[in-house]
DNA sequence: CTAAAGCTTCACGCCGACGTGAGAGTCAAG
DNA sequence: CTTGACTCTCACGTCGGCGTGAAGCTTTAG
């Protein structure tokens, strides 16, 4: 498939799939006329990476991420165990950031309740 | 107390404090001096800020929301109700993140399990 | 054949929460 | 009095994941 449609069907905008490869997350083919040139699983690749980007991976990072998750769901061995201790990290500032965002709705459901109250008065 | 013992019991900087008081999030009593003197309470209110900014509120949402959190811990009722509108779907914003983060974690797992084994064989 | 999509490569713009000096005034201790 | 720690106000710099044209080539529909 083509960029266009690759972006209708990820969600993603045309201008950051471009910029995806750019980063070296994406390896399209081209075609002669130089057309991209999209892969089914490309599809998939795109939701991974767009996950990991909005849990604050950097480009880089995930670069390094993507070819430890083969095509078919299987899992390769992480090349350098470096990047372990990396992405052990990384699942930290996750966790962190998971509890992070619950005491924030917390704090936004204790100001709800109390707004909610008092309009039903 | 002043800014400097502030940003050491809050792990802001010195920066970021009078950011806070630039967006209207923080009006620290001014000494003849010009140096800012801040209440005990500030402690509490910075930490409430900057759990809200983590949450990817911005400065402006924040400085509508401090009101509403009185120093003892009660809560006061929202002014406006279109405030309200805007902080539940502040909330479903925080909901979705925290999905996401964790299928970004649960990616991570993976990859990691499988670095494991492969280190452990 | 023609027009309208669709695609290409630059390359500058953006945003928001600060970082980072610069230059100068203030305060506590010796 | 002096020194060093602390504070003040500008004001430009940063960063990263794109947005947004601009100018031109390719493909598709009619």
């Amino acid at each position: 498939m083509r960029i266009g449609e690759l972006a209708r069907r990820t969600g993603a905008t045309q201008r950051a799939l471009r910029y995806y490869e750019e980063q070296g997350l994406l390896r399209p083919h081209r075609q002669p006329s130089g057309y991209r040139e999209y892969a089914d699983v490309d599809v998939r690749t795109v939701g991974s990476i767009r996950t990991l980007l909005a849990a604050g991976l950097g480009t880089s990072v995930i670069a390094e991420v993507l070819p430890c998750m083969a095509p078919d769901g299987e899992l390769l061995p992480p090349s350098c165990p470096e990047l372990l201790d990396g992405l052990a990290a990384e699942r930290a500032r996750i966790s962190g950031a998971i509890a992070e965002l619950a005491s924030a709705r917390a704090i936004l459901d204790g100001i709800m309740a109390a707004g909610i109250d008092a309009s039903s008065n």
